[in-house]
DNA sequence: AAAATAAATGCAAACGTTTGCATTGTTTAA
DNA sequence: TTAAACAATGCAAACGTTTGCATTTATTTT
């Protein structure tokens, strides 16, 4: 139909007014009489007029689009976040520009400078497993934009950001699993360099502390978060080494893993080894036996996000002081860590 | 550090050459001395130089973002469908910006005038399951921006689209529970309206007819799309009804929840019941039975969405014919389907 | 009825790039 | 040596809005 888009300058011919009045009408200015408003609106629907964002925001030097930059978008934990970011975002007039670094650091310096370029209002990321260094997120700081970070974070920028106390969380599950009167507890996780697996690793450690069980002979695997990652290496382990009382995977999807293999073995869970897990994947409750886990709140993890964007955004500080948020995490116990043997077959009622 | 963000215009400043000259120096311009590029190079370093994209799309009246919207992103389907565009969209210098639904048309609506008036390159769109018209979708056509539709299409509109075939995914799983011996094959699935389940519930017929099994004696469940809508009907459903053969879910979570409903019964899955599913979700090869399901190959969509809609914004002519790619879907015979009664503890090696 | 006030609209510059065309300086051909 | 050709850079307008200030028109006050 219409051969270009229609402009404000278009809607101002028309009516034999200025392009001011039109802007001014589009925005409900109140110095403009309610006939022009009328008569405006009119053309500017007729005419099929979409406002043009990317002048407006070149002209009013800002925008309403903020970045998020997560290290994988179909990972349940981050699609949560998300959604728990968008449910504050999109009510106070933001919208959303989701980018995926896929855990390669290369990708998330890529992803900083095309959201920076892009000038958006703000930044929300999560650090990819690679990330070891911050010169990108230095940049962000000195392009003025408010940023804040969630999940893996960095504590030496002084930055905003939002964390799960992973460090309680691996507390609380070795505690349990201790008070189930497990002992020789095997810890899996990803690489300590980032902070999540560091911090679970140190929650581990201070629960084996008190309870003064010696970690020096507990073995340990860190590699690849993934099921095949520990399915390949437990696999391996299972044919040289003497069964540990439990796994303790701190990934649902290492934990996974970990279970199949045990299966292949012919081993039952938890009667011959018990499982935990991390994070409370959707079918940790569907897998038989059910597994326990922690849960994350990880949608109101990005509410919290969202908000502390939205301080800054909002306060126009220059320097606001930075603030961290703290999330508790909830132990949830399921079937994988009973110490009792249960059938598992289907339970009948 | 630097108070305001530079711009082409300080380093132009700096070295006392015009605008243009470092305009042309930044995008390679062959007509531009190598000796002055270097120093724009040098000095767009030193002060921290960002080229602002937003200028420049408001210029050059194009950029390289394209939208995406989607229903929901946390929906395994999805986020591997956007996995699929993001490797081909990437590279070839688009970034993508997700928009989600939640299912509803309202939000929708709203998400195409966003990307309208942001003046994104390109729209993909798979539809929400409430969305019945498509006058949003006309709207995107009117302002020329190309528009590739995928999943969950409206074939009326005649626009470029990916869908899976979804008849055909129905029909073979259909045909093997029918081969199985199964012959009350009850069907369950989201609403109709929408493409997807209309297909399935064809597909399903289909088979059913070929097999001279009459289709009238067949309960159905239409309901939301979610585990708890199966669950809960099919409590009801058991209390009040003969069993089925087989549940043919047309999604996973359904069958999820259909099983659950069993399992309270006290039934075993598959020897009293069995039980399909539809989409491969991850927990479905995780449960145990494991689940007999429908892989769609939704990354290989994704690929296949992107690349339709490359092509448009590649050639040059104004309307290019709309192309239809189908993918054919593939049956996966786990164990929620088996004839024989199968233990269902864990195996034995 | 004139002056003062208020209400509505217009003018023009600006946001940071890009780009066709003009200009300058430099080299080559005749 | 001069004209022609080329290489490198500058000039200025444009993209579609927004906005401070000026101007016009309508309304109220004296």
């Amino acid at each position: 139909m219409s051969k270009k888009q229609a402009t404000i300058q278009d809607i101002a011919r028309e009516l034999k007014i200025t392009a001011s009045t039109v802007s001014r009408a589009l925005n409900d200015h109140p110095k403009i009489s309610k006939k022009t408003k009328d008569k405006v609106w009119k053309t500017a629907h007729e005419l099929n007029y979409q406002p043009n964002t990317v002048a407006s925001n070149l002209r009013k030097g800002k925008g309403n689009t903020v970045g998020m930059i997560v290290p994988r978008i179909n990972r349940h934990f981050f699609s949560n976040v998300i959604t728990g970011v968008e449910s504050v975002l999109n009510p106070a007039g933001y919208n959303l520009i989701i980018c995926q670094s896929e855990e390669k650091y290369q990708k998330e310096v890529e992803n900083v400078e095309t959201l920076i370029s892009n000038r958006v209002s703000g930044i929300l990321i999560s650090l990819s497993i690679e990330t070891l260094n911050t010169k990108h997120l230095q940049k962000i700081i000195n392009s003025q934009i408010p940023l804040v970070m969630f999940d893996r974070t960095e504590s030496k920028l002084n930055i905003s950001q939002v964390v799960n106390d992973d460090e309680a969380g691996a507390y609380e599950m070795t505690c349990h699993l201790l008070e189930q009167g497990y002992r020789d507890i095997m810890w899996m996780g990803g690489p300590r360099t980032s902070s999540i697996y560091h911090n679970r690793y140190l929650g581990y450690k201070r629960a084996l502390e008190e309870y003064k069980v010696p970690i020096e002979k507990m073995h340990c695997f860190e590699g690849p978060s993934t099921l095949v990652a520990a399915l390949e290496y437990m696999r391996i382990f299972l044919k040289n080494n003497k069964l540990p009382d439990v796994v303790f995977a701190t990934s649902d999807y290492m934990a996974m893993g970990t279970i199949q293999a045990l299966q292949e073995a012919g081993l039952q869970v938890p009667k011959d080894v018990a499982v935990a897990g991390y994070s409370n994947e959707p079918f940790a409750a569907l897998i038989d036996p059910k597994l326990t886990t922690i849960e994350q709140f990880s949608e109101e993890m990005g509410r919290a996000t969202a908000r502390l964007l939205l301080d800054q955004l909002l306060s126009e500080t220059d320097e606001p002081v930075p603030r961290k948020i703290i999330i508790k995490p909830k132990l949830i116990i399921r079937e994988t860590t009973r110490k009792r043997k249960k059938s598992n077959t289907f339970i009948k009622k």
